[in-house]
DNA sequence: TTGTAGGCGTTATCAC
DNA sequence: GTGATAACGCCTACAA
């Protein structure tokens, strides 16, 4: 129809009333007598006009409505993730209360000043907040530009330093609990198969004195040590059943003596290396013994039930997405330790 | 530090340069000296200043960066559908061109204009364009939110009417194909189990005459009933394995002549609808064949392999994504039909 | 290459 | 209950 999109100041002037009446109309923060109301609303109508535009209204007020959650990863993986879809879940539930939307992010800080890099990134984006999803290299410089910019963060499963709200796993105190009952079942010769150690090292046994910049991964790992420090390890480069699969090829065909149990940092890792060992012919639980962590539910595991660490994900989200809250309220947030439970499935048994 | 954040007039101020100067150095729009571009830079550094607010960027240029994807049901059951996951995993990777964020949403148009209501929805949301995922008795309304608000539109899986572009699937036909794979197969006593018929319907037969308002259920019922006309059909009141069970249940326990076949809308419904067989003591395929529909891989039916259609939910994702972009590079976007590929498994055989 | 001026559409504040 | 005024912070013609 016409040119342009009609503001509340056209509707406001058919409707023969001031743009601050026309806009509380809209708005409901002061009363206006039903009259007035119902001409601004006619206005409105004939005009076409639907409300005010998002974006005036985020530059005034100062919120967007929006919070921003930052993953490292190719967006698409983040939802073949069964513990990050649950807490994605646990998060739209947390931040829901502010009634604010999820918008979700890459961890690509590089962009911003660059030419034509158009990208909208944590720099760029109109948030209200961020939550940031660790495990991620890039941490640091993400969290650098949110704090830089101003606005409320939360880490989950990082380390976040100052005055940083965090949700955290008892991942070490957890991933010693199943070496523990590995060692109480007898097992000596045990081997590790973690989660990627650094944004962009591929698979491979873990060499003496190598940095390991993932903090999940490196907690759990401490965890491990603590009950076998000198188990051999094998970094996966990512938490997939097939990454599982290689690394379980690699630890089951050296000449040497086999491990008769192999501690995987997560469920999926852990399936792979069950697929691994069945190929080499070796039966679980009885010739090798096998431990996950997280305690999703695993594709085509069956009739196996991992001997796991169950760990409340879709709380961890929930409880990110309530300290985002408090934050934006003026309140401030505390950091929260979940803590996991295990679980003894059939895939560990006393040593062979 | 300072009571409030710097702008980059502060920063213009600080460097002895025009605001206009500063916010070239930022945009990269224009040449700058630089010498200048240093002085701004270090400007900037001094006052903590990180790049403009992205609030009055967008105010100004009218673009936000930001996609909102729409859903119907609470965020979380986004999450546990896997063709959805699919399909927003594709959605990521299609406006990626864009350099646009997802915003993730609910239907609830209701909001708005309430005393209280401050849900960012797709009312209030700062949004370059919006990706209506179908199946939504809500459709309507949201589309017409959206459209009032001028900004480009697409569906998938729904009917827009007009000149919406929308991304569909070859349902009708689809489903089609797997009935008549079981007629060819002899079979007569079929029974259908559905997706929901409409919001907030229960689970149950379907009455003579009862409108259904969810497309993608009305399609795939029809193709079934091309072939089976007056085959049984039980409504389902959403996609999941316990769904199919409550159905098969149903259809399994009646005293009259059981169905030798179900054609189930969903792979997980299907899931479910074997697990009923086998609680009343049917052998799947022998005694009941079950085809599903979507093609995902269902947790924990192995060793099943579902009869089912194979429908391409990343590319449905993908093609949104990219006539999201042209649409908002003016270009208009064409609808897509997508197809779907019927996959043999071990779930249906030889009528008993 | 840099500066000036005006407006993007809204809403908070305060006076009436 | 209603209206005038002044930002919110930035960007882009256009002029110099």
């Amino acid at each position: 129809m016409s040119a342009r999109r009609a503001t509340i100041t056209d509707v406001a002037r058919q409707a023969g009333v001031s743009p601050s009446t026309a806009s509380v109309v809209f708005s409901g923060k002061t009363p206006v007598s039903d009259a007035t109301r119902l001409r601004v609303l006619e206005a409105a109508a004939e005009l076409g006009y639907t409300g005010p535009d998002p974006r005036a209204a985020s530059l005034r007020r100062g919120r967007s409505g929006i919070v921003g959650v930052v993953f490292e990863e190719h967006l698409g993986t983040v939802f073949l993730d069964p513990v990050k879809t649950r807490m994605m879940d646990g998060l739209a539930d947390g931040v829901a209360s502010l009634g604010a939307g999820l918008l979700l992010l890459r961890d690509d800080v590089s962009q911003g000043a660059g030419p034509h890099g158009a990208q909208p990134t944590l720099t760029t984006a109109p948030l209200d907040a961020a939550v940031l999803v660790g495990c991620s290299g890039m941490l640091r410089e993400s969290l650098a530009v949110v704090r830089s910019r101003g606005i409320p963060v939360v880490v989950i499963e990082g380390d976040a330093g100052d005055g940083v709200p965090r949700i955290e796993l008892d991942n070490r105190e957890a991933q010693r609990q199943a070496a523990s009952h590995l060692r109480s079942l007898g097992h000596d010769r045990v081997a590790i198969v973690t989660l990627p150690l650094r944004t962009g090292r591929g698979r491979g046994r873990l060499e003496d004195g190598e940095s390991i910049t993932i903090d999940v991964t490196r907690e759990r790992l401490a965890g491990a040590r603590d009950v076998y420090p000198d188990a051999a390890v094998f970094a996966s480069a990512g938490s997939f059943i097939d990454e599982g699969l290689a690394a379980g090829r690699a630890l089951f065909s050296v000449d040497g003596p086999r491990p008769t149990a192999v501690l995987a940092q997560s469920d999926l890792l852990a399936a792979g290396v069950i697929r691994a060992a069945e190929e080499a012919g070796l039966r679980v639980p009885e010739d090798v013994s096998v431990t996950g962590f997280d305690g999703i539910v695993v594709d085509g595991l069956a009739p196996y039930e991992l001997t796991t660490l169950v760990q409340p994900a879709a709380d961890k989200g929930r409880a990110a997405g309530m300290a985002v809250a408090a934050m934006l309220a003026g309140e401030d947030a505390a950091s929260i330790r979940f803590t996991c439970v295990f679980r003894e499935g059939n895939t560990t048994a006393v040593a062979p």
